[in-house]
DNA sequence: GCATTTAATTGATCGCCGTTCAATTTAAAA
DNA sequence: TTTTAAATTGAACGGCGATCAATTAAATGC
């Protein structure tokens, strides 16, 4: 119906986001329908395509603001943490807890890759070196100053192994292989890790 | 055109996992199509139904294929490997150079999923637990007999943590982080943990 | 106030997809 | 040879992403 003025350019990126994420997290990545955020907008389909450029820009919102809910979730966690030494495990369990309690937003952000040779844009490539800073941050602070420019490698690849066990965890294959405790074998493991970090090996 | 002769029930499953195998490897999880796969093995689309009862299944069978595959990789990998110390690194290499060199494939095992409440046939769950079997037995080689019972839990662990590994290097979070090694990372939390638990923790 | 320009919005259209199933064809059984 | 049973087909259905000519409404110029 033309140029209207109901919603601006940023409350209809604002609109079809927020439903987006909605949708996302109530029915799962593989039955997501650009069609059926669009109708419960209360626009039609080609908006999206007018407002995103394509419904892979839409998708990368819509993980973005999942990113979004992620550190706010782990931040607020860590603040509520006293103990210096339980941080760490903290953020773990913050890791877990946030991927048990939004499943499907949380599984789409891997479900979802954007086209071969394309890259994610800048703004959601720091929201993940976001994520990645706090846990620099929380290695480096049980690290010795002798060993402290290993964080980054090592926060990094804990990362990696904290995902494979939260991974593991929801698509069933610790169920599978008789794990009933994910969060404690991924504790074990980064602490097996920056044991030998302080060590200094 | 009724019970043709050519093929037998056996030929048929075959022939349709062979080339459902070969689309997925060439094409990728979002773009393998059942229609595609009856097309190029010479059958119309209901036969996969006939056959298969789902392309759910069909799928559970070409990526029973992939475990196969991967299996044969990592014991001829270790079958090749003379030092015995050195034969868990060789599995996690064995790792990552199986994903590396059957993308699709192995990303497909990850990405294709039963509907909820449904799971993986018997057949399948031995596939992932025969893999599961060679590490539990690698590990149990390194470490002494007094922890030795520590082995499975911790086979099923460091899987976990290689898998995380070899994930973020397929789907480029350790490019987008600056880990340009992620295969020497994945190696050294196995040694670091592998180290602890000879250590008695 | 009216006409013109410009931009937003629509939804039909296209070519795919998975899934179903009546109709057909073929082999085996009687 | 007839009958029965099983295999195979492909049209049909509903839904998808993507495109784009047509339409509509606001902004601009007069």
């Amino acid at each position: 119906m033309g140029r209207r003025s109901d919603h601006s350019r940023e409350e209809l990126r604002e609109l079809f986001v927020a439903q987006g994420h909605a949708l996302l997290s109530e029915v799962g990545f593989v039955r997501f329908s650009a069609r059926e955020v669009a109708k419960q907008v209360g626009y039609s389909v080609g908006t999206i395509y007018n407002v995103f450029g394509s419904l892979d820009a839409l998708m990368v919102e819509v993980n973005g603001r999942t990113l979004d809910m992620w550190i706010a979730f782990l931040e607020a966690r860590l603040s509520a943490c006293e103990d210096g030494a339980a941080r760490l495990d903290a953020a773990i369990g913050a890791y877990f807890d946030f991927a048990l309690g939004h499943r499907h937003a949380w599984t789409a952000l891997y479900d979802f890759r954007l086209p071969d040779g394309s890259e994610s844009p800048a703004f959601y490539r720091e929201k993940v070196a976001t994520i990645t800073g706090v846990i620099v941050r929380e290695i480096a602070a049980v690290l010795p100053v002798s060993v402290r420019e290993r964080a980054v490698p090592l926060a990094r690849s804990l990362l990696a192994s904290v995902h494979g066990h939260c991974f593991f965890a929801l698509n069933g294959t610790f169920a599978m292989l008789g794990e009933d405790d994910p969060l404690a074998a991924a504790k074990a493991r980064v602490a097996d890790s920056v044991a030998c970090a302080i060590s200094g090996r």
